[in-house]
DNA sequence: CTTGACCCTAGACCATAGTCTAGGGTTTAA
DNA sequence: TTAAACCCTAGACTATGGTCTAGGGTCAAG
């Protein structure tokens, strides 16, 4: 029933670098020690393993993670919209990464399509025109 | 018509840290020294400083931006097909994260979508619960 | 001749998410 | 009993793009 941690690595697939790691980040703690001083972890333990490791596949930073958890830990003294209202900070966050990246998109897009990309020397390149250009 | 660093440094609007940290990068280094072993820079360096800002702009990291600036330096060796090629490629990659992004965004909103958001405890809440859900 | 503004090098420090090593101790099985 | 396999802590190291400090040297004006 209790785990040492190369159980808990092989078990989620999470090695026992990185659940070392997440322990000093505070985002997953051993229910108990063996005599010897070993970690040792309960199901829970693999539970919030596999919480971790949902929030990180939909974008979430282990900040956001530790945070995250709080919340589910305090559940029952938050409300669904304190949640819902987490969620939507992030997507907003997304939304305004996503439009820094299409407008990068867009930058490089242009300068591929102005470039001949021929066999010619690059004397000319009109990629390396426009970066040279100054903006004063 | 030469300049020390604080001078490029507000010409430029790039901190004299940065342009020191540019140089230890290989982005650019000043034309010559002083006798005081001061940095001076040429109008070549500045029209570098605004290369440099210009590819960032459009996304490239420093390490690229380090190879364009070679491709810019050889560019009688190097066809227009070659600095195509690059911008493709960095293209490529930023559609690959996009895609990424895309994923989580969606993911993001379905969470968000299914929870009720109300002030109710969010002992039930859906995005906890679908955090907590094992993938076995 | 001192003050302030500038310059120098070398190196520490920040976030982010780990990975790995050194140098020990423990457990288990042959 | 000894070797393998496991565990422990503490701390270094990776990439990325800087920022900042310590502890000096230089230069110009008053
Ligand atoms: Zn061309
Ligand atoms: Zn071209
Ligand atoms: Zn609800
Ligand atoms: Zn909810």
């Amino acid at each position: 029933m209790m785990l040492k941690i190369g159980e808990l690595a092989s078990k989620t697939d999470v090695s026992h670098h990185t659940l070392r790691f997440y322990e000093r980040q505070g985002l997953i703690a051993p229910a108990g020690r063996s005599d010897s001083g070993y970690r040792l972890y309960s199901d829970l333990d693999v539970d919030r393993v596999g919480f971790i490791l949902s929030a990180k596949k939909v974008g979430f930073t282990l900040l956001e993670i530790q945070q995250l958890l709080e919340l589910e830990i305090t559940k029952d003294d938050n409300s669904c919209g304190d949640v819902k209202c987490f969620v939507d900070k992030k997507i907003s966050a997304v939304n305004q990464r996503m439009l820094e990246m299409k407008r990068i998109k867009k930058s490089l897009q242009a300068l591929s399509k102005a470039c001949c990309g021929g066999s010619v020397p690059a004397t000319q390149c009109t990629i390396l025109e426009a970066l040279s250009e100054q903006k004063n």
